[in-house]
Formats: C-alpha cells, structure tokens, sequence
DNA sequence: GCAACCCCCTTAACGTTGTTAAGCAGCCGA
DNA sequence: TCGGCTGCTTAACAACGTTAAGGGGGTTGC
C-alpha cells in the first residue's frame, strides 16, 4: 500500500494516509489503528505527531480548507493578475470549497466539525472582501455576503454527501423515487424531492446564483 | 432523575432522555449506557425499541423536525387560517428550525447526520411549496427557493454550534479577539471573525434576509 | 388451575476503539 | 564511550456498541 518505506513519519503524510483511507472506509471506519497500520505503523505512534485524534481531524480539515485555496486561486479566472469581478471571484471561491469538500468521503462532515490549525485561509478571505470594499460594499455587508455562501455551501454538501450517491463505495444514495411513492399524499412535497436530490451540481449553482442574487439586490437597494 | 418509574419503556420515551441526556453531555457523551441509566435501565434494553444507536439517533433527529414544524404553524404569523404571504411562512420556517436545532446541544450535527424515520415533514414542506407556487413560483424554483434557504439554515448552525458560546456548559466558545490577534496580517479578515462569530441571531437573519432578497430578485427577473 | 407463550428486560460477554505507560533501538553531540 | 533526545514498539486499560442467552411477569388457551 505505501509505495515508499521512509524511515520517518511527519505530520503531512499522517494527514495524507488519513484522507486517502478516508475516502475507502468513510469517517466511522477511519480508526487510528487502520490509519496507522496503512504507514506501516502502530497506532500509538501517531501520538507522537498528533494530541489526540481530533487533532488529526482538525488538520485534516485544515488541508482540505489550503486545497481549496489553492484550487480557487487556481481558477481566479483569466489572466494572473488581471484585476478580478468581485462576482467571478465570489462565485469560484464557493465551487473550490464544494469542489474539495467532495473530493473526500464524508469530507464536509470532516471539515465542518474541526477547527483550523492555522491561519493560512486569512489571506484569501482578507483578498475576497478586500474586492467587495472596493466595490462600495462595507465592512459588515461583505463579511455577510462572504458568509452567507459559506454557510450555503457547508449545508449544501453535508446534505449532498448523506443523500446523494457515493462515489466512493457503490451506494446509491437515498432513492427518489421510493420516496416519492412514500409522499403519495403530498404531490408537492414528493415532486420536491426529485428536484432536490437528482442533479446535485445544478442544483448547488441554481442556490448559489440565488444568494449572489440576493447580495447583489441588497446592495442597489 | 426520573420522575416516575414506570413500569415500560416506549420508543417516544428514550428519544426524549436522549434529547434531555444530549443536552448535559454533547453527542461525543452520549452513550447507549449513559441514556439507558437515565432511564432506570441497562444498555441492551434500548436495542428491543432500535434496531441499533443509528436508527435511536435518527428518530432523534424526527423528533426535531417535528417540533419545528409545530412551531412554525405555531408562529405563522396572524390569526389561524388567515391567507399567509409566502414570505412570512419562508421566513417562519427557517428560524423555527434553528430555534429548534439550537434547543439542543449539537442538535444541527445529530440533524444533519439522520434520515428522518417517518414522512410528518412532508405536510408543512408540501404547503409551503403551494404558497410559493400560488404566488407564482415554478415547481423547480419554489422548490429551489426552499432548499437553499434550507441548505443556509442547516451550514449556519452547525458552524454557530461549533464555534459560538455553548450555552448547556460554560463553555466560552471561540476567542473572537485572540483570532483577531493572531490574524493581525489580515486586517480585514481578522474584523470579519468579529461580525460572524459575534452576534449569531443577527446574523443569522441578515443572511436569511439576502437570500430571501434572491428569490425575490430571480423570481420578478 | 395450570401450562404455554410472549413481552420486555437482565446478566454476561465479545471485539474494537481511543488513549496511556513503559521501554527500546538508533542517532547525535560531548 | 557515554548520555540524552527522537521516534517508534509492546502491553494494557477503560469504555463503547452490540450480541447471546436467559428469566420474571402478565396474558391466553384449555
């Protein structure tokens, strides 16, 4: 399983091992027995670079928190140091978090139960509203702004990864169409269901359009 | 602790020591041990009225929406069956169901984490997509309009639950100031803690208010 | 009136988990 | 060559979710 034999372990590849295995035997198989023994390793080893597990947890976190700064400078749309649409960076710093959130098992039940182990978000946040301010808004409505996606997005795919289909074993996810036979008597409710838990991706764009909507008609008002 | 011992157990009777056992100990202390001596009981009598601690915490989680959708038709606003504005019950929806996951320690992440047990939702949910429609909402985007509200609500307070003060210990909840230190390179991002981390009702509704404002922005488009 | 039965709980135990204690090999500076 | 730090090991502990087996008490059938 571990390509290489190092002699020593550190911090990151405790991390790595842990988010790979995360992704095989989701959050309630991610022991620290089997985290260890994929490094070729005893479990109790891992004290020696980590508190506790939470503390593993929190720095689990806080790389999927840098990936998804680094995908969405990434993806800054167009040119280096063209100077950005406040929208267009709004808009892809939320599809970043989404994106990473994704990309692991269970990954926004991780993140959204741990607390960074550092400060390195602070930049992108302090450039994200540093372009809302210049574009009229103050500090408080863009800290909101800022925000309020945040917490669209955290919902959006803890809802997405305990609902939907999982890409990484072969569920299926929550059957739409059982439930809307449950809903019989609820026509609304039951159609509801198959626009909610069917395209997952257009969905997360229809909602984030409507808050951007929502920021950008509080703001002319 | 228990007021009378009655002669049996039901399964409405362990969610509610659970749900009141939550509230002392957080999800981490609550064990099938501790919510069985809560009840006069051992630990395997719980598993003759669950199939297993998953399927208690989800009728846990079923039991909260219940009381949100109570306590929405409770609030919703004027006289009984006056004509709601569909707006009013959007909004009355979304706080009943913070009121009701923050009436309990960690009730947004026993929420998030369960499959509810029953279709009770389906009613309120089914009249308040025939408001949206009636005031000429599509079936998709009422829908949307719905969900992503939903999404907000849920991310919001499970953020605000993990960082905010925990009023069932003394728990402080996250240093706004120490960050604002320790942020010092980044300004702007070192104010924000103090507006998302400070006031959590007001921001909760300022957020709510701007998506509230998309819907209407996207909708009259 | 008694036997059979079912409901609801008990005691006992199992395997696994996070975590701590104690110790041991290798390297590094003196 | 010695002492000490680094980084891991083995051994063990208490607590957890869960299962197996059994037993007491009420109800039912005859």
């Amino acid at each position: 399983m571990t390509p290489q034999r190092t002699p020593k372990l550190d911090r990151a590849q405790v991390v790595d091992a842990a988010l790979r295995l995360l992704d095989e035997v989701g959050l309630d198989g991610l022991t620290l027995r089997a985290i260890a023994a994929s490094l070729d390793v005893k479990a109790p080893a891992l004290y020696w670079h980590f508190k506790d597990k939470q503390a593993l947890l929190d720095e689990m976190a806080t790389e999927i928190m840098r990936r998804m700064t680094a995908r969405a400078a990434g993806a800054g749309g167009g040119p280096a140091e063209a100077p950005a649409d406040w929208r267009a960076v709004y808009l892809t710093t939320m599809r970043a978090l989404r994106a990473e959130l994704l990309r692991h098992r269970d990954g926004a039940k991780v993140y959204s139960g741990a607390r960074f182990t550092d400060t390195s978000y602070a930049a992108g946040l302090d450039a994200s509203l540093h372009l809302l301010i210049d574009a009229g808004f103050t500090m408080a409505t863009a800290t909101r702004a800022w925000y309020t996606a945040y917490s669209y997005t955290i919902g959006y795919v803890i809802e997405e990864q305990a609902m939907g289909p999982n890409p990484f074993d072969g569920d299926e996810g929550y059957d739409v169409e059982a439930r809307a036979e449950r809903l019989a008597a609820h026509p609304l409710a039951a159609e509801a269901g198959r626009v909610m838990f069917r395209d997952f991706d257009e969905g997360f764009e229809a909602g984030l359009a409507l808050v951007l909507a929502g920021v950008e008609a509080t703001m002319t008002g």
